[in-house]
Formats: C-alpha cells, structure tokens, sequence
DNA sequence: CGCGAGACTAATAATAGTCTCGCGGTGCATTATT
C-alpha cells in the first residue's frame, strides 16, 4: 500500500504542490494500488498531478495520450520546469526524425518519464511496437470526453483508442475529463477498456457562475441581446458562435461597440489563431469571438464572461464551454442567447446515419480483409472518410458478437449508428430543455451530471422567482430518485416540471416524460412502490 | 434543419414569388510547393 504521506511527499518534491485536494489523493492513491481511475474534475484542480505522481508511483515510463499538440507541448514543459527529476517528451509530427528517436531512446532508458502524444500516433503500429517494449506502468488518457465524443465522424483513431491502448500492456489505466456525464462517463470506462475502474467525481457546482438565458426570436433581436450582454460585463470573455461567419460577424459589431476582440476559429491558419490566443492570454485582447475550436486547455481563470451567441447542441457543450468563466472563484456570468431555430444546427452536426448501400459494401470489403479506412475506400469506391466512419461501427458490432452474417452485420451496423444519433438528438433535446426550463439554471445543469446542487439563488430565474421549489420528498417522483420505467428500464429523475419529467435511463439516455401519460398508465415506479 | 444565393417562372415589363442547391465544427498527420 502507498500511503497517503508517500503521495504528498512526492507531490511536493517532484511537482512543488503542498497540498493535495481529495479526489486528487483518492484517485492517486487508487492507482498506485492498482486500480483504474476515471477522474472527472474541473479544469485547474490538478487532474495533471494525479497521472504525473501516479506515473511515478507505478515506475517506468507513462505514456499520456492527449488530443492537441499545443496541450501536449503545454504538459512537457510544465514538468521539465517542475522542482524534481522527472522529465518529458513529445512524439508528435512536428518533432523531427531525430527528436523522435531520441524520445523512444529516453522513454526506454529512463530518462523520460512521460512521454506525450496523440491517438493518431498510436495508430502507427511501429511507434506502438517500440511503446509496448517499454512495458508501461501507466497510460494516461487526458481530455477522456473526446473518447466519446469523437472518433464517430472526427479524428477516428478516438473510436479504437481502447484497442490501440490493450496494445502498449500497460499495467493501469487513468482517464481524466473535465466534463463528463454518466453516459459519456460509461463510454469513457466501456471504450477504453477499463478494469473495475473507479470513478473519482469533483466539484460539478459553480456557485460564483450566474446563469441566464435570453429568449430571442428575430436575427436582430439576437444580435441586440448579445451586444447587450457583452455590453454589462468588465473583464475578460469569451463570446461562443456556432460557425465561423457568425464569428467574424460578431467580432467585427463588437469591435465597432469599442470591445478589444480578436477571432478564433479553425479557418484561420495557426499563425493568426496563436496570436488571437496570445493576446487574449496577455489581456491585450478583452473579448475573444470564437467557435468550438476555442477552448480546450483554455487556464485562463479571470475570464468573467461566457456569452453564447447561438445555443451549442448539448449541456455536455454548453457546460464545458460556459464553465471557463471564473475559474478563480470570483463573480461571473454565462449567458445564453437563445433563438430554437439555431438548435437545427446541432442536429445537422449530430453524425448521420450511413445508406444501407455503403454499409453492404464496407462490411464486404471487412469481411475480405480491407479492414484499414485506405484499403476499404480502394474496394467500395467511397470517400476514405466514409469507409473509415463504416469500419468503426463494423468492428462496434464485432465485438458485441452481432456480426454472424453479412446481412445481419449490415442491419446491425445501421442499428448502432440510429442509436447513436438517437442519443445525440436526445442531447440537443435536453439543451432546449435547459433552455426553457423554469428551474433554477443550475439545478438543471448540475443535474444533467446526474450530480446534485441548492437552487443558485443568482440565475435569471431564481432572480425572477419563477423557479419551483425542487419537488420535495411529497412530490411522486423527487429530482434525484431512481425509478423503473416498464419500457427504459431503470434510471435517474434529473428534472422535474408542472407537466413532465426528465429521467437520465441507464441504457436509453435521457428521455422526457409526460407525467400524465407516466401516471395514467403507471409506468413509473419507484423502489419504495 | 434552416438559411441565403442564384436560377427559374410567369409573363411580355419589370419584378415578385417559387424552387433548388449548397453550406454549416472540432485536428491529427502527410505531402507538395515556396
């Protein structure tokens, strides 16, 4: 057993932190004795010392996937400047043919202790190779969210991380995430490959984050609502657009009402994106206009406003996003612009289900031994794209043991990814939920989580008062409780309305409920019942 | 799914309405040119 003074000491040795928060020395504790650990944890709680002492604890060297160069370069030069021995290295495509070979040679002597690099990386099977000579006493995986929630249709070397990873025979596994619910969290352990991993849950409230939403139903009514909301704020902040035109747009208008802004987005060239990062990082900059591609890694902790100016296609996004406001603790605002049509966009963004056609001939082209995206592309004459997107699933329902004929792996593979979809609409679902809800923003977020949280008391509406009390423990079915549902089976009340409910199902996601259907026809029950 | 651009339509002059099409987010790695 490592004792919980061992993980202090090395803490403040080798990294020079004094003192360690309690999930910290939970999951560090766990995986020196020789567990798996999912750690879900805010940005800026130190989820990077859990796989760094652990990684120590367990001896050679770790490898940690992480899904951005920037982050890993970030991580290396964070230990390289730490007080102790430890050291590390990136094996990436912008290191030449000889820094890589001095990384492996490190990583082998044990001059490297942790050695970084992408799931892309780890597709090469020679890098793999070399890894797996190692013997690893620990792979890291950062950002774990991105587990499952790419690979579908981006970056598909996420969907086989778990296979890619079996290859190293690393001994432990730790996967950290800031944000992950319980569905994202079962993919997470699932899809890796984890053993009787341990969750490790933290700090999901933020009660120095004020939540509102503003309902808009013109473009121009919208456009108002976000220069407004901009307007009231001092500080630095981020405003969230869903496409790169919106972006530009709204930094350009916020520009003319005198804010300091500078645009972010993929379309940009990386020369023009690190200076807009820079600037906002050195507070040349106040307003950053930004799409998704803004953010991860993101430690900035004065940032004072998260302005959304079209709704993103799930909580799971919205709060990853919103909660880059305030990481210092001091009084912040999310504020969501919201207009429904904008929520078209995230179902268009949720991946589609592939034709029956192309699915045919991607599970023939497996079926003959084309198993590699290039290869299965070659064959069927699809886009390599495509036919990669197809072998993820084909290979899905291999290992659920579904594919005992061409025809039945064909309608199974199109079951998976109707399920998938299904899964993703029930998300954007539960962002119109929020959206509209009458109950404290918080709650509704935080419960979304499947955590639990008081009303905020600071939200546009417990502010306006329209927010019910939680149903207490008289209401049928309390926010919270578990229930039995005669089709979805068992799950979680996560919120409650005049008319209807939202149950996060073990097997079926989230699902709305109406409770007079629910009670007419009794299909709820309760374990007291 | 929803929006905007541009083509088409109905009509015989210029233009208003209808229709179709294309577009919309995240990054790794790799390769061909400056």
């Amino acid at each position: 057993m490592t004792s919980a003074r061992q993980i202090r000491d090395l803490a403040r040795r080798e990294f020079g932190h004094d003192s360690l928060l309690p999930g910290q020395s939970e999951a560090i504790g766990a995986l020196a004795n020789g567990e798996d650990v999912l750690l879900v944890s805010p940005t800026g709680a130190g989820k990077s010392l859990v796989y760094q002492v652990g990684g120590l604890l367990r001896g050679g060297c770790t490898i940690v996937v992480s899904p951005l160069l920037a982050l890993q370069q970030d991580q290396v030069e964070r230990i390289d400047a730490a007080p102790g021995e430890a050291r590390a290295a990136r094996l990436s495509s912008a290191e030449g043919e000889q820094e890589r070979r001095d990384a492996l040679a490190g990583a082998a002597d044990g001059t490297i202790d942790f050695l970084f690099l992408s799931p892309e990386q780890l597709a090469n099977a020679e890098v793999r190779a070399r890894l797996a000579e190692l013997r690893p006493g620990l792979v890291a995986v950062d950002e774990a969210h991105c587990v499952s929630v790419w690979g579908h249709d981006f970056r598909p070397d996420y969907f086989r991380l778990g296979e890619l990873v079996a290859e190293l025979g690393a001994q432990r596994i730790v996967a950290m995430t800031a944000t992950a619910a319980p569905p994202v969290r079962d993919d997470i352990v699932e899809r890796l490959g984890m053993n009787n991993a341990r969750t490790v849950v933290t700090g999901f409230a933020r009660p120095n984050l004020r939540l509102d939403v503003v309902r808009v139903e013109s473009e121009d009514d919208q456009r108002d609502a976000v220069r407004a909301a901009v307007k009231d704020t001092d500080g630095a902040g981020i405003v969230y657009c869903r496409t790169r035109p919106a972006a530009e747009e709204y930094a350009a208008l916020l520009a003319e009402d005198g804010r300091r802004t500078a645009v972010y987005h993929a379309g940009l060239g990386h020369r023009r994106r690190d200076e807009a990062y820079d600037a906002f990082m050195a507070g040349e900059v106040d307003t950053i206009v930004a799409t998704s591609a803004f953010g991860m890694g993101i430690d900035k902790p004065d940032i004072r406003f998260v302005v959304h100016a079209q709704v993103p296609e799930s909580p799971d996004t919205y709060y990853q996003e919103v909660g880059r406001a305030g990481r210092d603790g001091e009084p912040s605002v999310g504020t969501l612009v919201y207009r429904p049509e904008d929520l078209a966009l995230g179902r268009f963004f949720s991946a589609g289900v592939p034709r029956a056609d192309d699915v045919r001939s991607v599970v023939a082209a497996a079926r003959a031994g084309d198993r590699e995206p290039g290869a299965a592309a070659e064959r069927t004459g699809l886009g390599k794209r495509k036919a990669g997107r197809i072998l993820n699933l084909v290979r899905l329902v291999e290992e659920a043991g579904a594919a005992t004929s061409p025809k039945r792996h064909t309608a199974a593979v199109i079951e998976v990814a109707e399920a998938h979809q299904r899964l993703e609409r029930s998300r954007v679902d539960m962002m119109r939920g929020y959206a509209e809800t009458d109950r404290c923003r918080a709650e509704f977020l935080v419960g979304y989580f499947g955590e639990q949280v008081d009303r905020c008391e600071v939200c546009d509406n417990c502010r306006e008062g329209v927010a019910p009390e939680t149903g207490g423990a008289d209401a049928p079915y309390p926010v919270q409780s578990r229930v039995e549902h005669d089709e979805f089976g068992p799950g979680v009340v996560t919120d409650v309305e005049d008319d209807r409910l939202t149950v996060l199902f073990d097997d079926v996601g989230y699902r709305t409920l109406s409770l007079e259907v629910v009670e007419a026809e009794g299909l709820l029950a309760t374990p007291e019942h």
